[in-house]
Parts: C-alpha cells; sequence; structure tokens
DNA sequence: GGCACATCTAGACAGTGTCAAGTTTAATGC
DNA sequence: GCATTAAACTTGACACTGTCTAGATGTGCC
C-alpha cells in the first residue's frame, strides 16, 4: 500500500505520484476548479468533483479553502488579476493619450470575457464568492481604481468629489461590462458575427461602442 | 385520511385544501418557485423546496414541468413578459417622440431588474433557462424588437440591412442591459447612491446615461 | 530522535434531482 | 350510471452533493 519513492528527491515537482501529501494542493485545486467551471460552469460546479481532479479525497480541500465559498472566492480573486492583466497589456500596446488608455482597459476587459467566460460569470453574476474576502475585495478594487482614475484623467474631474464626473464613470462601466456581457453570452454573435471578423474590425467596432459613453 | 370536500363546489378555488389534487399546481407551482428564487437566490434554487412551499411532494413537479430546467425555463419567460410591461408602462407615461419612448423601454429596463433581481439574474446571467424554449424564445424576442425597431425609427435605417444602426441597437443594449446589472447588484449604490434619491433625480440620471449612445 | 502540527483520507449525515412504480382522482365513452 | 382510460400526485430508491467528524500519515521544528 505504500509506496516509498525513495527515487531520487521529495523536490516538490512530480505531481501525479500517489504521495500522501499533494505538496502543492492548494494552486492544483485551483487550477481544477477553473477547469471544472470552463467545462460544466458555475452552476453545476462541484467541489467533489474538484478534488476528484486533482487526485485528492473529497474532504481535502477543506484544508487549504474552508468550503466551496472559499474556492470559489479565491478563484473569483485570480480572475480579477487576469481581467487587470488584460487591461495592461492593451494599454501597453496603445497610445498614451487619455481617450486610448480608457479604450485600452475597455478593449481589454471584453478580451478577458471572452476568454474566460465562466470565470467572467463567477466573478460578475454569482453569489458564490464572498465578496468581503480581503483578496477579493483589493483586486477588484484595484481593477475599479483604474477607470476611475483614468474617466477623471479624461473629463479633467475628481468622480468622488464631482457628480458629472461619477455620472462618466457609471456610463463608461455600465457600458463596456454590458457589452462585455452580452458578448460572451453570444447575444451578439448573431447580429454582427464578431467572431468571425479580423481581431483589428472587431477591435474598432467595440472602440466605437466605447468612445460613446464619454465623447461629448 | 380521505377528506371527501363535500362542501359546495370543486370551483377550482380553494387552493390550500388538502385534496389529493392540487387543481392549479403548475401556476401554484410558478409562484412558489418565484418565492424561493426571491429568497434563495438562482443558484441554491432547490426544486423540492419549491414543491414543499406549494404543498405537494417533491415528485409532483415533473408532471408539469418535466424538470427542474423546465420550470425555471417557464418561470423566466414570465420574467420576460413582466419586463416588457414595465417598458410598456413607461412607454405610456412618456412623451410619443421616437427618442422619449427609446429611454421609455431603457427605464422599463432597469425598472424590472430593480424590482425583480432574481428574475433578472435568471433571465439573462443563468445557464438554466432553456433558450430553446418556445416560450422562452417568443417572449425574449418581443422585447428585442421593441428595441431593434424603436432604434430602426430614431437612426432612420434597418439595423439588420445597415451595420451603423445594428451598432445603434448593441450599443444601447449594452448600455442598458450594463447599467442594470451594476444597479441590481448594488454596485452603482456606493457610488451614486440612487436608491436615496427621488425618484426623478434618479430618473433623469438613468435618462443621461442611456441617452449616450445614441446621441450625434 | 521525538513531538506537535499540518495535511489528507474515509465514513457519516442531511440534502439534492430524477426515475420507476403505485395510488388517487377526473374525464371519457357507452 | 358505470366501467375504463388518462391525468395528477405520492412514495421510495438511486446516485450525487457539501460539510462535519475522527483517524491516519507525513513534515518540520526543537
Amino acid at each position: 500500500m505504500i509506496l516509498h519513492m525513495t527515487a531520487s528527491s521529495p523536490s516538490a515537482s512530480r505531481a501525479s505520484s500517489k504521495r500522501y501529501h499533494h505538496g502543492d494542493l492548494g494552486p492544483a485545486l485551483l487550477k481544477a476548479a477553473e477547469e471544472e467551471l470552463v467545462e460544466n460552469g458555475t452552476e453545476s460546479f462541484s467541489l467533489r468533483a474538484v478534488a476528484k481532479r486533482a487526485g485528492v479525497s473529497h474532504g481535502a480541500p477543506a484544508h487549504h479553502f474552508g468550503d466551496a465559498k472559499g474556492l470559489l472566492t479565491a478563484l473569483a480573486a485570480i480572475g480579477y488579476d487576469r481581467l487587470i492583466a488584460a487591461q495592461e497589456a492593451r494599454q501597453a500596446a496603445a497610445a498614451k493619450d487619455t481617450t486610448s488608455q480608457l479604450i485600452a482597459i475597455g478593449l481589454g476587459y471584453v478580451d478577458f470575457g471572452t476568454a474566460n467566460p465562466a470565470l467572467f460569470r463567477l466573478m460578475f453574476s454569482s453569489e458564490k464568492p464572498d465578496r468581503t474576502d480581503e483578496a477579493f475585495a483589493s483586486s477588484s478594487l484595484t481593477a475599479f481604481g483604474k477607470l476611475v482614475d483614468l474617466v477623471q484623467a479624461e473629463v479633467g474631474a475628481d468622480p468622488y468629489a464631482d457628480t458629472a464626473a461619477m455620472k462618466d464613470v457609471v456610463a463608461s462601466w455600465a457600458m463596456v461590462h454590458g457589452l462585455a456581457d452580452l458578448i460572451l453570452s453570444g447575444r451578439i454573435e448573431r447580429l454582427m458575427g464578431l467572431s468571425q471578423r479580423p481581431q483589428a474590425e472587431t477591435d474598432a467596432i467595440i472602440t466605437n461602442i466605447l468612445l460613446r459613453p464619454i465623447e461629448r
């Protein structure tokens, strides 16, 4: 029953060996959870299936994430980090003027949503993540802060002090969020066939739409 | 064990009597399902809890809706009808020019979302309803058709023939959908405190935002 | 080297959706 | 009015779920 595995070093790689201690189960569970999420969606998510996929018993996840909510909260926080990375990638490739940068974070938002629809749903349309969790709140506030800062630079007023500027923030946020949601749920495809078009053309259409809330 | 209930007529009222045949179980289950949805949300929805709430056994719903998906599909279709009603109420109260009517269906969309957040989530952010269901598809297309028709009247071009007009449709839809989603999920409250303001003021703010995708 | 602690397994529990079989009532045909 | 058919509903079974408990196993610290 006991395979002693005297082979070389127990150097924390060799992930699939049947050792009693996994060695790196936390990240492995997050990876398995995302795969499950992609395959089965947020709603029929199963913690036991995640454990099975990671090759551990059904009780193992509790030691790392408490309960299912804890695991999904950690995954959603990772989602926010990935959202921010997608936005920064677009920002780096865009012109440095404020308007271009504002559009860039919008394009990054849509990029993230279409590339990670299951995660998007988990982050924005699910009650399962605990929004008071520190990592979750921190990452989501960072993403929101980027928007606020760029709108402030664009309109020249602090949204927290100027209602008109805050309306610009809300309008920009609603537009990009609604657009991403409609695209990744497949509601736009039938109307505009974005997936059939070259990337530059899709970007141009999205840019055109994202400009509307802020241009005067 | 058998209460014959010879009282007067078996006239399909007397809903709570312990008869073997409920008499009107379909609608009663829909009502119970919505109550459960409001109390527990889309994600921890339980068919057995719905049956218990309606006072029937856990197997009873299958005879009316097949499975849980069937019940939630029927409920989502009702949701679309209610959305349309909310839009028509706003349209009736609004000026008859195209722009006012377009804003009216947007305000009705937001009205519906804030009044029925659980239903909104079910209709727009859940995989549970069967989107190929006839009643569901019909009602959702009716709602979408109102938007298309009004945008067509507003911009003077058929969105299905004119890409620019279709972009106007998508932009308007994304804006109102994103705005409703952000409001009913509580993300806007902290920023604008809409629920604290008088209705007319909230309407004015939403109107201002909803105008942006279409004004040139 | 021994001991405390973190990690993980295994079993139990109440709850879930769906299926099959049986019971009760309503509707239909004559 | 009465038998027969169909619809409505109950009941029990099944495999599955998340979480709790107790126990087994390995790691790291002193």
